[in-house]
DNA sequence: CGGTATGTTGACAGTGATCAAGAAAGGTGG
DNA sequence: CCACCTTTCTTGATCACTGTCAACATACCG
């Protein structure tokens, strides 16, 4: 679970790739890499989904934008990642949170050939279970404190990631304070305070952050 | 997409059920109905995934408890919801909101029969899906204040309940609070102020909320 | 170098949590 | 059917956390 960057041809997963006709068909239905830069919008709410999309490198959100200019950041997508395998229509928008490379599957193309091959079929389902078991995961940070949603977070983010020890945030404050529905003073608020107590520290260059120790999340409510 | 309290055998899908072999191995791997009472726990976090489940009637939840005895219900199952596709073991608590009579599948077996099965295979990716779309829609409402949340709540219950106009609210304001990360008296508070705006009218008998207009969700924050 | 985007800090206000008490509803046994 | 008990919901007073507004600091970029 480690890194995952293979380039544009081996993409999907190690069994899968075994198999010689299915890497053809896949490679028939990919598009890219493409490069987006920062803050890009690939796809917007509403749009029909005939793409889902294979994260080669950088960081992707899905998000909703209310009435009212409020954003609510719903996940982030990290190298590796295999999403977008929505409805029809997209519920979500789906933008770069940082420059990033993105490898863009025909989701037609793909349903059909899952049709045919069953560890393809079984792939695609425990991708997809995996990603509503993450969303249930962080569903349960909604009683949460500020400081505890951040925890938990910083606690996906290292695991996902595959970093220990530090993590290296590449995405705005902003994306992170509205993916944990706290204002960005807040959130803010909430790392100097961890940074003060000694639970984290804070490298200076390029959005480091270094953990110490992770205090107890899911401790304390609002 | 009414009422699909079918009973015991002819159950996942009404396009499936045409196919005979598949009927005959479904019912082979199922169990039940089962009835639960209210509170009963089905499947504890933890525990080895062996079964999925389908409600035949009344309410599921899946929820966590943390050690501090605060509890988050991340999802409600209605009648006609198979659910439970986890991991090996659980991430959640699966326990019922009210009486209820729940179906039991082997998942194994079920895995196993989507293997040879495509039609089986595509439903099962789209009911998965169709859960993510919804905890990611949930997800959107972690930035709204508690009125808000709550009626997210009452459009999403009245959309997936089938009802128009009136809901009936066969659960706990506990769970629904829990559900929305905010407490009882909260959530009481939110409902009153919305009965005396006008926006809803209680049914006094038993647990049913009749609802005469919503107003915009999403329009303002905690 | 200046300008824009991003992050930090302070003062204050508002929402929701907490604590406490009471009311209403459901269930049970007489 | 009623008395009693338990569970669930309601309401009030107070407090803590987080949002808001504003000013400033810092980093980034042409």
């Amino acid at each position: 679970m480690a890194k995952r960057e293979e380039g544009p041809a081996g993409v999907l997963c190690a069994d899968l790739l075994s198999e010689q006709t299915l890497r053809g068909a896949l490679s028939a239905l990919q598009r890219g890499p493409i490069r987006f830069k920062r803050n890009h919008v690939i796809a917007c709410e509403g749009d029909s989904a005939d793409y889902i999309f294979f994260v080669v490198n950088g960081v992707i959100r899905s998000c909703k934008t209310f009435q009212n200019g409020e954003r609510a950041v719903v996940a982030f997508y990290l190298p590796g990642d295999l999403f977008g395998w929505d409805a029809e229509t997209r519920p979500l928008s789906i933008e770069a949170a940082s420059d990033a490379m993105v490898m863009l599957i025909k989701r037609r193309g793909l349903s059909a050939l899952a049709e045919s091959n069953k560890h393809l079929s079984a792939f695609l389902r425990s991708t997809i279970s995996a990603e509503l078991e993450r969303a249930q995961e962080y569903a349960t940070t909604i009683s949460m404190c500020a400081r505890d949603r951040f925890l938990a977070f910083l606690e996906e983010w290292s695991r996902r990631s595959g970093t220990s020890g530090s993590v290296r945030l590449t995405i705005g404050y902003q994306d992170i304070a509205d993916h944990l529905g706290i204002k960005i003073e807040t959130l803010s608020r909430v790392i100097t305070e961890l940074e003060r107590s000694g639970a984290l520290a804070r490298v200076p260059s390029r959005g480091v952050l270094t953990l110490k120790h992770l205090p107890v999340v899911g401790q304390n409510n609002r």
